[in-house]
RNA sequence: GCGCCCGUAGCUCAGUCAGGACAGAGCAGCGGUUUCCUAAACCGCAGGCCGGAGGUUCGAGUCCUCCCGGGCGCACCA
């Protein structure tokens, strides 16, 4: 970022000096290392504006770039323009960094703008598999980023405590209490067959007896206020082992009751975006370019999910949000469409909602099965997920592909506690930092350990520098990685640690007179990003392993 | 049939949004390295007509069209 920007100051000022317009988006590159460090085509688009050959003017920009204190080396290429940094800016940059400390990739993109993510918002149907651990450790990555860019972010999770589904699970659950009970009444079909609602029978059947033969009214509501408690807990359970925590928990029935989805609804109709047919009430979305018209209302004068989060997204956007992320799976793509429509037919602005649409997550090595369906009961949980993996291990494997790819959740990999994973190839390059500060606690001065202080000079080792410019980028990596792309900031640290694990081995860092506070510097700038950049996406930067 | 996403090395994937200088990484494979800050490591070798065909361009993994293969969706379910 540093470097990037003294570049871009340096090249645009020996264009003005050579009477050239310097274009707004002058194109910078990172070029193979052996061009350099930096590199620019910007000759090119000049070339068909002045109508002269871009190698003559990548010369002449060169020429007048030849000195700059920021560069140990300028060279023209054809018509690129290639510049490589002192190690004394370098050594600048890696100063600047450390006097920053903490607050080193932190940004104010946000000024302090707010904004929502949604994510899980799993119904509360069964505890969490697998591919709801993809979607929370993707909406929680996503959310500390925007924290970290200088937005004021809530987390949110969305409640479906009624409806069909929940009606579904409340038979189901009644089911197996009259199981436990010694009767013979079978889980509905279609219903919730996992093993899970077995043991809440048992003791539902304990505490109530024979207090609900038939499956009536007051049955009904018994079970379901029953049903949704304890799944709540086990999806809360879950989310805590995760380390996930949400701020806002949003139930469906208080859109209702508080008369948000009826009032949605009457302004869709004052603006002539719905129309009836059958009995139902229909949003006019094929006019709008969509591929069918979907069900608001139905004929029995239900609202249908759709419905109610328009009313929803209307009520975020009431709250005062300036921008809402809702992280969902792939097979919401045609409601995301309908939403977003019934939001703009309502005058919010375009780009108050976006998704952030992920495909689904197979796990490949475990035992048990590959495709997920809670009501079938066949799924794995997260939770037991986690506990065979520790949390680390699955936040890291869940954010490191980018979202629109299907995930293979490699198990055997996982398992491994080898630096063949990569969680633990980054992790232990902070645990070796780290183990080396407390050696060096032992044996150097303090002078030696005040790390913004000491003299960089001796850092002139090409892997050294490498790593000063690796450093440099990570704040552009966090502006990246927002963009729904948190698996850049997962590449981005092993790339950190591919390049401090071979100069550790081949370096030695302590005893080596002058060189060795300027290392430790260094070491303290690597151990500052990796510690930063596991700290968003919530995993642990370990002082011992 | 229609819509969205994906197709890059044996495997898992970056790179595609902003087109440019011989296509990258990790794992698996093969061969090396251990008196020294944790070898839970490091070094090296090998491996790819970037799914296919056209097109745009001085230049295409990247943009456009078509085709093939895989996933998801196309409910008065959520």
């Amino acid at each position: 970022m540093q470097l990037e920007a003294r570049a871009r100051a340096a090249i645009s000022q020996a264009l003005k000096r050579l009477g050239m317009d310097c274009p707004d988006d002058l194109p910078l590159e990172r070029p193979r290392p052996e061009f350099g460090d930096l590199s620019t085509r910007v000759a090119f688009p000049l070339a068909k504006q002045l109508g002269r050959p871009p190698q003559e003017i990548a010369r002449e920009l060169s020429a007048a770039l030849q000195g700059h204190p920021d560069f140990a080396g300028v060279e023209a290429i054809g018509g690129f323009l290639n510049l490589k940094f002192s190690a004394t800016t370098l050594h600048q940059v890696l100063r600047g960094i450390l006097r920053q400390g903490e607050a080193y990739g932190r940004g104010d993109l946000g000024q302090g703008r707010s904004l929502q993510v949604e994510f899980v918002s799993s119904n509360p149907t069964g505890p969490l598999t697998v591919g709801h651990g993809r979607q929370a450790a993707l909406g929680d990555v996503l959310a500390e980023l925007y924290s970290q860019l200088g937005w004021r972010v809530t987390r949110e999770y969305y409640l479906n405590d009624e409806g069909k589904q929940i009606d579904l699970l409340a038979r189901s659950l009644w089911a197996r209490y009259r199981q436990a009970l010694g009767e013979e009444v079978p889980v509905p079909e279609g219903g919730y067959q996992g093993d899970y609602l077995i043991p809440i029978g048992k003791e539902l059947a304990q505490s109530w007896g024979d207090r609900y033969p038939t499956f009536d009214e007051a049955a009904r509501e018994a079970f379901r206020v029953e049903a949704v408690g304890r799944m709540m807990r086990l999806i809360q359970e879950d989310l805590e082992a995760f380390g996930v925590r949400f701020d806002v928990w949003t139930r469906e029935g208080d859109l209702h009751r508080r008369g948000l989805v009826r009032e949605t609804l009457e302004e869709l109709r004052r603006r002539g975006a719905v129309y009836e047919k059958d009995g139902a009430l229909w949003l006019k979305s094929t006019e709008h370019g969509l591929s069918r018209d979907p069900v608001l209302i139905r004929s029995d004068g239900t609202p249908t999910y759709l419905m109610v989060d328009i009313a929803y997204h209307v009520e975020k956007f009431r709250r005062g949000f300036d921008r809402v992320i809702d992280v969902q799976g792939a097979d919401h793509a045609e409601e995301q469409q309908q939403v977003k429509l019934a939001l703009k037919l309502l005058g919010i602005p375009d780009d108050f909602l976006s998704y952030c649409v992920h495909q689904f997550v197979t796990l490949k090595g475990r035992e048990g099965v590959e495709r997920m369906s809670t009501r079938a009961g066949h799924f794995i949980r997260l939770g037991d997920l986690i506990r065979e993996l520790g949390r680390d291990v699955v936040r890291y494997f869940m954010v490191r592909r980018k979202p629109e790819s299907h995930l293979t959740f490699d198990y055997e990999l996982a398992k491994k506690t080898s630096m063949d994973n990569p969680v633990y190839y980054v992790q232990y390059a902070h645990t070796r930092i780290a183990s080396i500060f407390r050696e060096a606690e032992k044996s150097v001065t303090r002078g030696a350990l005040r790390v913004t202080e000491v003299n960089l000079s001796p850092l002139t080792d090409p892997d050294e520098l490498a790593l000063i410019k690796e450093l440099d980028r990570f704040p552009d990596v966090v502006v990246q990685a927002s963009g729904f792309a948190p698996h850049l900031l997962c590449e981005y640290l092993e790339g950190v640690a591919g390049l401090f694990h071979p100069y550790y081995t081949r370096v030695r860092i302590l005893g080596q007179g002058e060189a060795t506070p300027a290392r430790l510097a260094l070491l303290s700038g690597v151990k500052l990003v990796l510690n930063r950049g596991l700290a968003i996406l919530g995993v642990s930067a370990p002082e011992e392993m």
